[in-house]
Parts: C-alpha cells; sequence; structure tokens
DNA sequence: CATTTAAGTAAGTACGTACTTACATAATAG
DNA sequence: CTATTATGTAAGTACGTACTTACTTAAATG
C-alpha cells in the first residue's frame, strides 16, 4: 500500500471556497468551470473529492450550517460583557451581523432545487438543526410555544436576508427590525417607549 | 390596417399557465419548450408575446402578486361570519391556507436569480406591495412598531412556506406557527391558555 | 375581393457546460 | 529500487436548450 488518503483534508480546505462561489452564483449558474478556477484546480480534481456537482453543492449547505452553529456556540460559551440571556444575546448579535456572511444565498440557492431529494434533506437538516438551537434558548426565556416561536425568528432571519438581497431593508433597519419583533418573539416584551420604525428605503407614507 | 394586436389578451391567458410551470420546476430548470407545451403552442409564440423567458419569468412573478392580492382584498372587504380584526382575518386565513397556491416556489426562484436587476426589481416591488398591505392592517389593530411587525409577518409567510416546501411543519404546525406568533406580532396578545405546540414533525424532544 | 398583418407550425443552430478520458508526476510502502 | 496509488494537467464529448428562420394559415379592414 502507498499514499494514504488525504482526501478528507482536501475536502475541507476547498469547501469554503466552493461556499463562497455557489453563495455568489446560485447553484444553477455555478459552473465547475467556476469552482475549480476558485479552488485553482482543475475541473477534474474536484470529480475526485465529490461524485457531482450536486455533491459539492450539498457540502457547502452543511458547511454553512457549521460556520453559523461555531459562531453561536461561541457566543453563548462566552457571554462578554452583557448580562443578557442566551436568546438575547443570539439576537443582538444577530441583529448587526445577520447575513453578512452571504451564506443565506446557499439556502436561497438551495431551495429553488428542492425538488432533488437530496438538496432537499440537506436543507431540511439544516434548518432542524438551526431551529433545535434557538428553541432551547428561546424556551430558557420563556417556555410557552417556544416551538412556534423558534420558527418564527427563523421567519425573521428570512426576511432579514431577504431584505438584504433585495435592497428593502437598510443595515440599520435590519437591526431594529430584528430587535423590535426578537424581542417581542421570545419575550412577549412590547416594544418599550416609542415606536421602532423600519423603513422601506425611505419610502413612508 | 387589419387585425388588431390581441396580444395583451392572449399574455393574459397564457400567464396563469407559464406561473404554473415556472413554480413546479423553477427558473433554471423550466425549459421554454415546457412553457410552451403548457401553453400548447409553439414556442415560436411565446417569444412573439415576450422578448425572452426572463421576461416570461418577472411577468410570473406580477401574476403571484396580483392573485394574491386580490384573495386579501376579498378578505377585508367581506367581513364573513367573524367579527376579527382585518389584520386577524388575513392572519386566520393565511393559517389555513398559507402557500396552498405553490406561489412562494417563484419567490424562492426568483431569489436565487436576484443577481438580475431586472428579475431583482420586480421581486422587490413584489415583497414592497405586500408590506404595504400588511403594514396598514397591522397599524390599525396595534400602531407601535407596525412597520418592523409586518416585516416580520412576511418573515412569518417565509417559514411557513419553506418548512411547507421541506416538510418540516406538516398543515397543523403551520396553522400554530402563523396563529401563535401572528397574534403575537399584532397585538402583543399572549397566547392564550396552554402552550401552542408546533411540531418538527414528531421529533419532540 | 384584395391586402395587410397577426397567429400558428416546424425545423434548425449556436452555445454553454457537466462530466470523461488519457496521460504525466510524485509520494509512500515493501 | 519498484510497485502502487494519489494528485495534477489538458483536451475532449455529448447533450440540453434559449432563441431563430422560413413558411403557412387566417382574420379583419378598405
Amino acid at each position: 500500500m502507498a499514499r494514504p488518503s488525504q482526501k478528507k483534508e482536501r475536502r475541507a480546505e476547498l469547501i469554503p471556497l466552493i461556499t463562497a462561489v455557489f453563495a455568489a452564483r446560485g447553484y444553477r449558474r455555478t459552473t465547475t468551470a467556476q469552482l475549480a478556477a476558485a479552488c485553482k484546480v482543475q475541473e477534474n480534481t474536484l470529480y475526485r473529492l465529490w461524485p457531482s456537482k450536486k455533491a459539492m453543492f450539498i457540502a457547502a449547505i452543511e458547511h454553512v450550517f457549521e460556520v453559523s452553529a461555531r459562531i453561536w456556540r461561541d457566543l453563548i460559551a462566552h457571554p462578554g460583557g452583557h448580562d443578557e440571556s442566551p436568546a438575547g444575546r443570539i439576537l443582538s448579535y444577530e441583529a448587526d451581523h445577520h447575513g453578512e456572511l452571504g451564506n443565506y444565498r446557499i439556502v436561497f440557492a438551495g431551495l429553488s432545487e428542492a425538488d432533488d431529494p437530496a438538496i432537499k434533506h440537506a436543507l431540511r437538516r439544516m434548518f432542524s438543526r438551526f431551529h433545535e438551537y434557538l428553541e432551547m434558548h428561546v424556551t430558557s426565556t420563556d417556555p410557552s410555544g417556544a416551538n412556534a416561536h423558534a420558527w418564527a425568528l427563523i421567519g425573521l432571519g428570512l426576511v432579514a436576508s431577504v431584505g438584504r438581497e433585495l435592497g428593502f431593508l437598510s443595515a440599520a433597519d435590519r437591526r431594529d427590525l430584528i430587535l423590535s419583533a426578537g424581542t417581542r418573539l421570545i419575550g412577549g416584551l412590547a416594544t418599550p417607549g416609542g415606536a421602532v420604525v423600519v423603513g422601506t428605503n425611505g419610502k413612508r407614507k
């Protein structure tokens, strides 16, 4: 026998690059030639690591979850300076940083390929894991209807992503949206004081 | 001169069929041949009515809004038997019927094509119009932060769609989700009585 | 009726791209 | 060293598909 396989390591090296291309161009519009170029290898090399373009995409979906999960884990493990609840801490982190990695684009791309059972399964798993995380921390704040409210928080993330992508929510808008609606969802705390206004890019009635 | 143009009428006839195909197959995976077959015409005929496949897709996006808007308009115009507020009426309608037309698939397909300025613009316009509608009715119930909460309701619709598409929310789950989180969003009314449980397809901790 | 133009049909064509094949190099085990 | 297998390079190939071209049919106007 000779040369033990380093496929796993190679895959781990390349998957962030591949994820970036899929996020930038979507699934269909990404060509295997572009993936290879971004990895600085030939297409053939990629096909030795994954059996198909689809498999590369599914690996990208998994990678997206792992990146976000690591951030949240760290966030909860290290309380930082603030004294908020775990749910509150996730909320205020997301208020400032949601979507900045552009990974939600992988989700959009995946959703329009959800006819494919393998892609559907990968996405489903990803959402379920996010939900599990959120539900746990929402429950610790306010157990009543935590399951539903955790899903609603994911919905909040989805609109924020869509708003960012389509440009109808500015950074400040997204911040206010996540804090205002998020607070109401995790605690039932009504927004204190003045109304929080989230703009539609200047368009006001 | 002879034979006044009937292009507008023809377009109006065909667009529901075209929308259905795009919803079923996504943008990229839909072929112009499929569109023509669904309309029972030749491809060439479609190209006389729209300059490109992209134009057909944008027309489909607009059609999606018009269909949903008509439903909501009717819903608010005819109070039916119930005495709820307009916002509450939209909520309970959506709790039972959200996504049943499959039109959210057009949104998913569009989002992964949002690099294209024309598609982006069409989607943006669509979301803004939905938001306008919701904000108006949410405001009438609870003015504080209505703008943000209207966006949050759209987020609720998005998770419900994703949950339906990926199969992690059953019809009952979606119903409970929309009622539970939606009520909290439009009124700040805490869920009365027992906790509303939204399942993850049987998986419970 | 005659003319004009819309609506329909049928068969291309040019192009992009997922995946292959064939070959060269180099690293590790015995 | 030698055999074996991973890694890298380069050039196909087969196929799907957006859009065209050339032609026929038919409807409405003067």
